[in-house]
DNA sequence: TTGATTGCAAATCGTTTGCACGAGA
DNA sequence: TCTCGTGCAAACGATTTGCAATCAA
C-alpha cells in the first residue's frame, strides 16, 4: 500500500484491514487458475516494476494476449490484490494504480511524472507528521505524493531547451534571415 | 490546489473580505449572475470551512435551496473554481473535494478522518522531500495526506469503549442477566 | 426583455457485473 | 468433465452535457 499505515496510534487494539489474515482466509480453497491473461498482466508488472493504471496494463498485456478485455483485466487486480500479489495505490485525483506487493511491504512513497505521467516508487521517508495535528486527533497513517518530472522527461526537456536555444542563436546571426 | 506548489507564498492580502469575491482578478467579463444557488453553495463552503465533495455541499446546500440539482452543485463549483473562489482537492481516492480558495493561498495539507470521512486542513509542513528522489528526478510540488480520527470522532470512539467496558464489567457481576 | 442559469434527463467515463462460452486442472 | 475465468455488453456511480423552462440584470 502507498498508505503507510503505520504510525503514531491510539492504545487502541484495531487490526484494521492489512493483509494479516490472508494466510487462513485466502488460500488457495478456490482452487485459483493459472491463466495466459494473468500470467500476462503479471508479466508485466514484473518488467515495468512501477506502479501501473488498469488501462496501461492493458495496453501492455494485450501484446501477450491480444483479445484480453478490461473487465478481465479489473478482475484479475481486484484478485491479485486479495491474494497479497498486488496493492492498490491511491494516487490523488486519478484513477487506482497498482503495484507488485513486495514493494509496498516496506513504507515508501510515489512520484508522479507531470509529463509522462507515469508513477515511480520512492523510499524512504521516516517522518511522522503527528506534529502538524490539531489537538484531539489522532495519526494513523500518511500519503506523499511527489510531483515533477522524472529522469527520462528531464532529459527530454533539456534536449528541447538547447535545441530551441540553437535555433534562437542561429536565427539571430546576421547572415540569417531576419525573424 | 492541495497540490503544495511550495514555490512562492504569494502574500495575498484580502483587504474587507465580506463578500469581495470578484477583486481585480476576476473582472465579471461574462457577466456572471448572483443566483441563490451559488449563494447556498458559497454559504455552506464558508460555513464548513473544510474541504467539501459535491454530494456533501448538495446535502447542506440543500436546506437552503430544496430543489437544488446536483448538476448546478458540479457546474457552480466548476465556475467558482475558475473564478478563483474556490480550490479543487484532490484527494488519494477518487472523489474531488472543493474548499476555498483562500485556504490554499498557503502551504497546506489534508486530513482525512478515516470514520467519519471528512476532511480538514492542516498548516505547516516545511519539508522538502527532493532528498528522497531517484538521481536525475526534479522535484516541483508535493501532496500529503493524513490519515486518522478527528477529534470528534475520537472522543465518540472512547465513549463507546468506555461504554462497552462499563457493559461488560456489569455483566461480570454475578447480580446481573447473563449476555 | 433576454440571455445566463437551473433542473432534469440523457450522455460520458471509469469500473463492475451478468451471462454464455472457452479453457485450465 | 466440470468448474472457473474470459469476453462482451449491460449495469453502475460519479461527473458532464443538451435543452427547455426560469430568473437575474
Amino acid at each position: 500500500m502507498n498508505r503507510a499505515t503505520h504510525e503514531h496510534d491510539i492504545p487502541h487494539a484495531h487490526a484494521g484491514h492489512g493483509h494479516a489474515a490472508h494466510d487462513a482466509l485466502n488460500s488457495p480453497v478456490h482452487g485459483e487458475r493459472a491463466t495466459r491473461q494473468r500470467a500476462a498482466i503479471r508479466e508485466v508488472m514484473v518488467k515495468e516494476a512501477r506502479p501501473m493504471s488498469p488501462p496501461e496494463i492493458l495496453d501492455a498485456a494485450k501484446k501477450l494476449v491480444p483479445r484480453l478485455g478490461i473487465a478481465t483485466v479489473y478482475r484479475n487486480l481486484k484478485a491479485m490484490v486479495e491474494v497479497g500479489e498486488l496493492s492498490p495505490v491511491q494516487l490523488p485525483g486519478n484513477r487506482l494504480f497498482y503495484e507488485l506487493a513486495h514493494k509496498a511491504d516496506h513504507h515508501h512513497h510515489h512520484f508522479r511524472c507531470e509529463d509522462c505521467e507515469r508513477v515511480f516508487d520512492i523510499d524512504g521517508c521516516d517522518e511522522t507528521f503527528s506534529a502538524l495535528l490539531p489537538a484531539g486527533f489522532t495519526l494513523h497513517s500518511h500519503d506523499l505524493t511527489l510531483y515533477g518530472s522524472c529522469a527520462e522527461c528531464a532529459t527530454k526537456a533539456l534536449a528541447r531547451q538547447a535545441k530551441a536555444l540553437a535555433k534562437q542563436a542561429k536565427a539571430a546571426k546576421p547572415q540569417s534571415p531576419a525573424a
